[in-house]
DNA sequence: GTTGAGCGTT
């Protein structure tokens, strides 16, 4: 089972190696990803790291509000989507 | 060379 993480507040030069690091410390990542907008080009300034739950909750206990990049981020439990049906 | 609340492009 793996939890999806919500990291926002990001500084803009913030990358997934930077993330993945951060939140490897806490538990393996499965899998970062940040989202940038495909309108301006531009780093959005968050993302979302999946991981198991008891390394989620780990990450989020333990990044949630701490420093990264010289920014407060914040780390929370990433709401669900809408899987993408392929038949 | 810019910006700053939020929940994702496959």
């Amino acid at each position: 089972m793996a939890k999806n993480l919500y990291v926002g507040n990001l500084p803009w030069n913030c990358t997934e190696e930077e993330l993945r690091a951060a939140f490897e410390a806490y538990g393996e990542v499965r899998s970062v990803k940040l989202v940038n907008d495909h309108e301006t080009d531009r780093p959005r300034g968050f993302g979302f790291v999946e991981m198991g739950d008891q390394g989620a909750l780990e990450a989020v206990e333990n990044l949630n509000g701490s420093s990264l990049g010289g920014r407060s981020i914040k780390v929370n439990e990433a709401r669900p989507r809408p899987e993408r049906p392929r038949w």
